[in-house]
DNA sequence: CTGTTAGCGCTTTCAT
DNA sequence: ATGAAAGCGCTAACAG
């Protein structure tokens, strides 16, 4: 078992196969400026000493870590898990790392990773931002000349590499869908219009409504935290108002949980009292209950494509202009929306 | 905006502030051995470049690169969402960043990722293992003196820190239930011995049967994937034999998922053909309809403890022994054991 | 309280 | 094809 795998560095690894470090650096690196037969002789001598190369001193003199990250508001938002999972694979599959880090849509805490991401010298960043107040941080990835990828989200006054969604005319879909339904009053939950996404399905809300020749009342749309507790807060407004709504639109589909559980709160029922339609579905969920009628959009695609893009910028590949990606989502009908029972007001 | 932040060591910031390296090293570290009077000057001057600290060469010097790693066979199952969320949670709050490895519960890609680690010099690893037969990169972990921690799964062989819940209770616990609603052909639906934690929920429910005075009929058990398709499989080859059972234990949420699936492609459904519980909530879907009979785990405990453990090794606060934290799960009863109508063979 | 001297483990750049 | 020298950016260990 030879001494203690823990501490052998190039050197060693060198005396051992009889040649200098920079051979076996050399070896390590797959140049071919190296015989057959001194190659043999290193890599004996890496497998009887078990060594493993620092990334740490390659990165110091190489200025290379190895390393991206992904930032993402909520690992548990199954839209982002599956960016994760994605970003992990393609970079895994081009020996990267990534780090994980999750801002818990907070601000302060998207700073400080950021900077801690800076520190550790990462060769890139797949971002999904807490929203245009994020600009400053991204502002600082630039100036440290960190590549970065915008994710599902773009924010105002940064121009970058980017893969979104169509929020616009995925909104205009729900919405659309709900009216030909027969609803007139159309209610939207929505999170704060400084989140891109959350700013263009309002648009998209908005022209559909105009497009039908529908009045928009702002008593009709509530801003609400992008998580089931924002959903049941927001629609327990909608419900308790003189004029309630027939119909909503939530922003995602966790907002659209809370939603349909402040529904079923107040005796009421989705779709019978309130139809419902949101944004990204729940996969597990509608695989054993085909229930939330929702505009899906490829969440693995999302982190796919960020993540070559990002590849492609660290390794000189990327186009000299920027990238923005527009991913089309797909409208999925189940129950939620009463397709089959039409429920005008 | 001064020059390139991009390039700025701790000599740029030494000459300006008119001190040595070292003072500066001291004021970043946050030593009392400084003047309040020079401590100023450092810290103008660090702000003033814009001067953010390599964590490379930091590790480099100190031995210590503040990254944790967390390895799970699939990000995409909730479970382990969670115990990542709250690992990258705990990790961050004492200034660890974490990387992510998603194994796709492959050995090789295992064992890849564990060289990569240690490569990276990585301080501490939280570990959900493939099976049994990841002893082998866990050995080299210990051959390394990285500090691990297991989640969910012991492996055979390997001693150390670990935290898992009690699935030979758990398991209990639901067939228990199983039979107290009537069902005497119960099926299993396992993934493969070599997990741990499989292993003990067949001997959970093993013993449960004996208990009961009922046979352990061979043809009630099959093998799968621990995934969806493995569940849809599994099942069906249970639903297609001469005496099939009236309910099914699956060993977890995906394998359930696959198992539901399967009995309503044969036209039949849960619970009133066959009764089924399992491993594992699958939290959104259960908030949009209360459908899975399931012995609920902790799993942001899982996480949360199995990172503090953890961080108790790297910082030599750990204890002597090894620890070993069983965390008990909690059985809830929905719809898919129809225990309000019991169907019994 | 502050500075000097040596590295940490590797790779770059030049020789040979 | 191989090696020697220098240094990546920081900190431990010692001095004063």
């Amino acid at each position: 078992m030879s001494a203690n795998s823990a501490d052998v560095t190039i050197r060693d690894v060198a005396s051992l196969a009889g040649v200098s470090p920079m051979t076996v650096s050399r070896v390590i690196n797959e140049s071919d400026r190296v015989s057959p037969d001194t190659q043999r002789r290193v890599e004996k001598a890496i497998a009887e000493l078990g060594y493993i190369p620092s990334r740490l001193a390659r990165g110091l003199s190489a200025r290379r870590t190895g390393t991206l990250a992904v930032i993402v508001p909520d690992v548990a938002n199954p839209f982002f898990t599956m960016v994760v999972r994605a970003a992990e694979d393609v970079a895994r599959r081009s020996a990267y790392r990534v780090i994980l880090c999750d801002t818990r849509a907070d601000l302060a805490v998207e700073r400080d990773v950021i900077e801690e991401l800076i520190a550790h010298r990462v060769e890139g960043i797949a971002i999904a931002p807490v929203s245009d107040r994020s600009k400053p941080h991204l502002a600082r990835l630039a100036r440290f000349r960190v590549p970065f990828v915008l994710i599902d989200r773009t924010v105002a006054g940064i121009e970058c590499d980017a893969v979104v969604g169509d929020s616009v005319g995925g909104a205009q879909q729900l919405v659309e869908h709900l009216i030909r339904l027969g609803h007139r009053r159309i209610g939207l939950i929505v999170e704060a219009d400084e989140v891109s996404s959350a700013r263009e399905r309002r648009q998209g809300y908005e022209s559909a409504l105009r497009a039908a020749g529908l009045p928009l009342d702002p008593a009709l749309v509530e801003v609400a935290t992008p998580d089931p507790d924002g959903g049941l807060e927001a629609m327990g407004r909608l419900l308790s108002s003189e004029d309630r709504p027939s119909a909503v639109f939530a922003v995602n589909n966790l907002v659209a949980l809370g939603a349909i559980e402040a529904v079923r709160n107040t005796g009421l029922d989705v779709p019978d009292d309130v139809a419902l339609v949101c944004f990204d579905d729940i996969e597990f969920a509608s695989r054993l209950y085909p229930f939330l009628t929702a505009l899906e959009q490829p969440a693995e695609t999302f982190g796919t494509l960020g993540t070559r893009l990002l590849l492609d910028r660290i390794e000189g590949r990327g186009p000299a202009r920027d990238h923005v990606v527009v991913l089309p989502g797909q409208l999925t009908v189940r129950r939620s929306c009463g397709a089959q029972a039409v429920g005008a007001a």
